[in-house]
DNA sequence: ATGCAATATGAAATTGATTTCATAATACTA
DNA sequence: TAGTATTATGAAATCAATTTCATATTGCAT
């Protein structure tokens, strides 16, 4: 069943019913015959031949480091909601946290196939600036910022600045910190500038190394608890830049016969699901990952629609969670 | 830049071009005139123009109730760590847990643009069945049995089974039960019936009925075992169909201040990142999600290249995490 | 020298839509 | 009554590939 067959049954030209499909001049008469025979044979036009024709693929490219991860799990929840109510679909791809894919993809999506693309990125190498600028379909980064682009981002820094703040208000002056990778602007970089600058500006430039760098697993988090217990001794509190290395620690601690939350008070950051089962619960940060992934996707859809809007950068606030926090979101 | 650009640089006609990508006859010398032109150009053959010629899109659907759970995130990853490594681009479709949603996918994946489905499902209506009888491209399942059909799914029964045993042989006498909703075929209604062949087996009949049912959530964990709890008073184990459920039956333990394991032991299933951190750790059961994600992805894929193979229903195995299990997996 | 198979080649048809262009029919204005 | 808009219409070109078919060339056995 092709157009060409719609059209010999309803008794008028192809173009006819094409316009049909796509709001064109056509009478009332041929209008009712088209809809008659459409309805009759269940016909709906083929995809590939419109795309063809059209150049619109009326499908969107989200590539994300992994999806077996709370945080991202969540930002992709928010991507699919939206994109589920529009009329586009949604490739995924996933790169293992390894930027050569993330490149990779970026490029295989714009040569061939959609007509937009989410990039939940990590790392934001010179190479991807530099591809995301021939790019030519629009592109939203989501999680973090990139200037000149459009991006929704979460205000890492000054979530750790008022969370470890809140420790120091809270009489925890022997801070430790368990970073992630510095190449990661977002979740590494950022956070962990947040937590330096809170402990200069409360005057304890001397916590400022107290910091080991773990990666994004409970097992992680466990060892690296060693680690910083090792080379710091006598803290009395620890922030973790995710709940995954936060609930490791935890465990070290709990293993270790350490106090929580007497002797050492533990947070993490992502107000997971990990973060409320621990005992007791860990102090936290809530960041909106749903509605990132929401706001990135209709930021795209947008650019779609009428073409270039003007540029936005969205910076999404904070709650801490577990800690009364005086200062705002 | 299209295929006739290339084959007039070439010297060739389009057809050579084409059997250049696809393997035909063609001599050595124009081979390599194309190849230069190819590498000189860069040019890669649309897609589209192919998909519409050939009718296959290189696209493989997945249909998924939700991404951010620590279960069907693990299927999804190794879903497509496979597929990445394939030819194939993933489709991704969220229901939200809503039947109806995964048939209009379901049909809207078959009658336009894709090669094959990956569907993990988790209500099995007759509908379903009758719609899978229509649908043109192959369909894997994944997460659930489905006789009849190409499946890859986990031995939810035994495993629910061995465990209540387990507590049973370890003294636990007054087992509660926390099930997910009986429509789910595979946590709710399978793992239910293994805890109670399992009961009855051990000639505690007068367990049977001592469940209640929750959704998939820490806080409905929570708020079920206070309803096991008043229905049943001095249960000595807790055994709920998932992780979630279990670290909210935790949680609501802890804070009425009863002893686990001493007044109760609790068990989970899923050997997800909260069982570990909850304190005590859970007893809980591993299922080898990535792997069956993987193990659906390379049927597809076989049933794509050498057309029909014979049918194949997949059972995985479990291991029990936490308690000593003296019957095998 | 002839016949036959194997290897190469390109012209043209095909896939299924959209879109341009020319033109027909009608309504409205001067 | 002629001239101009407006509304409808279909023929044909277009998108970018694959594939069929007819044919050309070569090698080899008879």
């Amino acid at each position: 069943m092709n157009i060409a067959d719609i059209a010999r049954l309803a008794g008028v030209s192809r173009a006819a019913v094409s316009r049909y499909f796509n709001d064109g001049y056509i009478s009332k008469e041929k209008r009712e015959a088209i809809r008659k025979v459409v309805e009759e044979t269940g016909y709906r036009p083929s995809v590939q031949a419109q795309t063809l024709r059209t150049k619109k693929t009326k499908m969107i490219g989200v590539i994300v480091p992994k999806v077996a991860s709370a945080s991202i799990g969540r930002i992709v929840e928010g991507v699919l909601s939206v994109l589920n109510e529009s009329r586009y679909q949604t490739l995924l791809a996933v790169t293992q946290n390894d930027p050569k894919k993330e490149l990779e993809y970026l490029s295989a999506f714009h040569e061939k196939q959609v007509d937009g693309v989410i990039l939940a990125a990590t790392v934001l190498t010179p190479e991807h600036k530099c591809l995301l600028k021939t790019v030519s379909v629009p592109v939203v980064i989501v999680g973090q910022q990139l200037s000149g682009h459009y991006c929704v981002f979460h205000d890492d820094y000054h979530a750790t600045c008022s969370l470890t703040k809140l420790f120091l208000e809270n009489g925890r002056k022997k801070l430790g910190y368990i970073s992630a990778i510095q190449q990661d602007q977002a979740v590494g970089a950022e956070r962990f500038r947040g937590f330096q600058d809170a402990v200069c500006g409360m005057g304890c430039e001397e916590l400022m190394d107290h910091f080991v760098t773990a990666s994004f697993s409970v097992a992680s988090g466990y060892e690296k608890t060693r680690e910083l217990l090792e080379r710091y001794r006598d803290l009395d509190g620890i922030i973790c830049a995710t709940d995954s290395m936060a609930a490791g620690c935890m465990q070290y601690l709990r293993d270790h016969k350490i106090e929580v939350p007497k002797q050492i008070l533990v947070a993490g950051h992502g107000d997971s699901d990990l973060a409320r089962v621990t005992t007791p619960p860990l102090v936290t940060v809530h960041y909106f990952y749903e509605k990132s992934g929401e706001i990135a996707v209709k930021m795209l859809l947008e650019l779609l629609g009428q073409g270039k809007t003007a540029l936005q950068e969205v910076k999404l606030g904070y709650e801490i969670v577990g800690l009364k926090d005086n200062r705002g979101a």
